[in-house]
RNA sequence: CGCGGGGUAGAGCAGCUGGUAGCUCGUCGGGCUCAUAACCCGGAGGUCGUUGGUUCAAAUCCUUCCCCCGCAA
């Protein structure tokens, strides 16, 4: 079967190297310009671009699809499939017919629920206990094709959006390469979404870093682990905006105003949340530093009274 | 040269208007206690990231390089 694979960070290199394990003919592969990226700005390639000259695979980063010799030469491939994850640009509508079987997407969560740029972290900011992934045949409406597999997976109650998105990675990758399988073989389903129990989100962004002490404690614990590993929760603590990697529960109830800091100790800085609760910081990081326990946080950083 | 922060005892930090280093925790020994992650006394442990320089004297000033971190992506 003959494969255009298109996708551009690690969730989408995972993909491409199960389907190249897979035996799958890729003959060529997209990706995004490359950027200087990284601290120094140096220019990097893509990790899909990296897996795909390592593997001879002719390498394509066009600044965009809308352009009418693109599309020529793309059809020149006689591609059986289109496959797309993590691409980063949308597929004009010329392209998603452009392969015989059409063009198929991996994406992260149970569509309908979660279209969009960060499904995986939304699933854990939100609390939800169940996500998974999901192929679809891309149609014109973002996220809105025709679902063809669907597998599920349990989030964990500590689970951060990093440990999970490298789950469902693979997970992917694997649910992918069925999929194309399935649909070479003619027995791939083709089931249309609910569009009624759509939902959408957005990429995250530092503006959603603060926690709001406002919010259950669970509710800041799934704020915490969802924006791992970026943007990374925040709080004030003397004066300074640390990063807040981990957490813990306690028993403790107060009458303090939330986002008071209550204590600082070996279990880490109890500060209080909604609702007269409490919560453990116990995993931090401060301006210039590296991230530390709050234990030793405060070894240097003794709480003023 | 994209911008910025930092490298000091096992850990986290202070000292940085120059005079061979201090705090908290840990650790070792002793004491107290029914007991304790509590308390008291005492000890060990640091070529102050690296190179060269200024100086009577540098962790502290200038310089070379290495490493870590944040922003930006």
């Amino acid at each position: 079967m003959r494969v255009i694979f298109m996708g551009t960070p690690d969730f989408a290199e995972a993909s491409l190297r199960q389907l190249i394990a897979d035996g799958f003919e890729l003959c060529a592969v997209f990706t995004q310009p490359d950027k200087a990226r990284g601290r120094g700005m140096q220019t990097s390639f893509s990790p899909v671009k990296e897996c795909a000259l390592e593997h001879n695979i002719p390498v394509f980063q066009p600044t965009t699809l809308r352009d009418p010799a693109l599309l020529n030469e793309i059809k020149a491939f006689q591609a059986d499939i289109i496959a797309v994850v993590a691409y980063g640009k949308l597929l004009p509508d010329e392209l998603l017919t452009s392969a015989r079987f059409g063009a198929v997407n991996l994406h992260g969560s149970l569509l309908p629920k979660y279209r969009g740029a960060a499904p995986i972290q939304w699933a854990v900011l939100n609390g939800d206990t169940r996500t998974g992934v999901c192929t679809f045949y891309l149609a014109a409406e973002m996220d809105a094709g025709d679902i063809i597999y669907e597998e599920e997976t349990v989030i964990g109650e500590m689970e951060t959006s990093g440990e999970l998105y490298d789950r469902l990675k693979v997970q992917g990758a694997a649910l992918l390469s069925r999929t194309l399988r399935d649909i070479d073989a003619g027995v791939a389903p083709r089931i249309p979404q609910d569009h009624t129990k759509a939902s959408y989100v957005t990429r995250l962004g530092k503006e959603l870093s603060p926690i709001d002490w406002n919010k259950t404690p669970r509710e800041i614990v799934k704020w915490i682990c969802g924006l791992q590993p970026w943007p990374v929760a925040t709080m004030e603590l003397q004066g300074q905006t640390v990063k807040v990697f981990a957490a813990a529960y306690s028993d403790q109830k107060t009458d303090s105003a939330p986002g008071t800091v209550l204590s600082g100790g070996e279990k880490g800085i109890l500060v209080s949340c909604g609702g007269g609760t409490a919560l453990y910081i116990t995993e931090l990081q401060a301006p210039g530093k590296k991230r530390m326990s709050a234990a030793d946080y405060l070894r240097g950083h003794p709480l003023k009274r």
